[in-house]
DNA sequence: CGAATCCTTGATTTCTTTCAAACGCTGTGG
DNA sequence: CCACAGCGTTTGAAAGAAATCAAGGATTCG
């Protein structure tokens, strides 16, 4: 499959942006990316964070037309994975077709799950639960899943899942007292997985 | 397409569970359906609504069984689209495929339109948007848009939007103080348009 | 009719936000 | 090299929105 080589690409430097015209869809390299809405009356809603080995930019498929805005929110290289050709490679290879609407489908039940979160959880509980995605995420990419780096800065944590810049903070600091977490800056350490995964349960 | 005839689907019954194998997407012909899923931890997460001509069972692609369940809200029929032949057919009928994606992708912006409706937004403004959205989709099917009757119960419609039943209930009486709707138990009327909207944003 | 369920309303509590201010990095220019 | 501006983060105090607790009223259905 011809797919674009990945040039760096640097922090704050959009991959696309909404309302561009939907022609790829991209996986991360390195670095990390965060998808984001703009809604009418101007407020940013973050969508997501993508890390190496994931795919994104699958949301322009319905109007043809990015509706998020991606940008990298390090230094990040991406890989632009052209739609026509993956439309027509998965007539030709009907498991790549299933192989795609398996991710399209995933990412409907991700978004569901964050539904729920949103919707039913405190702010501790949220907070667990994105710390735990990270850590599995890493995981996946045979990194660390106890010491890990946050990408991304406290106000996209909170924008994400819905909270103030200043409850992050002090959720944070809750979780290190109660010798949870090791909290510097952006790196964390996990001292309490039992305790972690009972709040994000 | 063969495709199953709907047979009628009696108030609270299941059209699929989740865990069940998945094989079919649906499309409503009468009455209305819910979509939920239920946490870990018991309880139930309404993901979605669907009127009469609307498809749902599209989460179940990912993982081969669906990780919703839903039932009827009242007296309802549903065609069963078998995804197998959608499959086959799609790769005869490229278009087919497009559309489906599509559709995927469309649900997939849908859910980000509630997580930023339920990370960012009031009460009011959610019940508000959810007002706007079923007036909205009853003018697609060629009714009024200003009086209509909601298939939800209230308990339904604080747990889609993440609020309790009491809140609910508190919002429409507001709405009725500000003369912007008329509430007679699950009737509705609009009576100020612009009020809704201006909240809905 | 009567039981069960759903909806409404009120009083109180709780969690998160808002407002305000200070701290600590990072980078820049005098 | 140091001073200082700027941004992200933390912390505190007060306000606010929705949840919880509690009870009564209305509908539905067998």
């Amino acid at each position: 499959m011809k797919i674009q080589r990945g040039r760096p690409l640097h922090k704050d430097r959009h991959v696309y942006s909404a309302g561009e015209e939907f022609k790829s869809v991209f996986a991360v390299r390195s670095g990390s990316i965060k998808s984001y809405t703009v809604s009418n009356d101007g407020q940013e809603q973050v969508t997501g964070f993508h890390l190496p080995g994931e795919i994104f930019g699958m949301d322009g498929i319905a109007h043809n037309h990015y509706t998020n805005s991606a940008l990298a929110m390090e230094t990040a290289a991406v890989c632009e994975i052209p739609f026509s050709k993956l439309q027509d490679l998965s007539i030709a290879i009907p498991s790549l077709q299933r192989h795609f609407f398996q991710l399209m489908s995933k990412e409907i039940t991700n978004d569901q799950q964050l539904i729920t979160l949103l919707s039913k959880n405190s702010a501790e509980e949220r907070v667990a639960t994105l710390l735990l995605s990270i850590s599995n995420r890493n995981l996946r990419r045979q990194l660390s899943g106890t010491r890990f780096r946050l990408p991304m800065s406290r106000a996209d944590i909170g924008n994400y899942l819905g909270l103030t810049v200043e409850t992050v903070s002090r959720v944070f600091g809750r979780f290190q007292k109660q010798d949870m977490l090791k909290v510097d800056k952006k790196e964390i350490e996990v001292l309490d997985f039992d305790k972690l995964r009972a709040l994000a349960n």
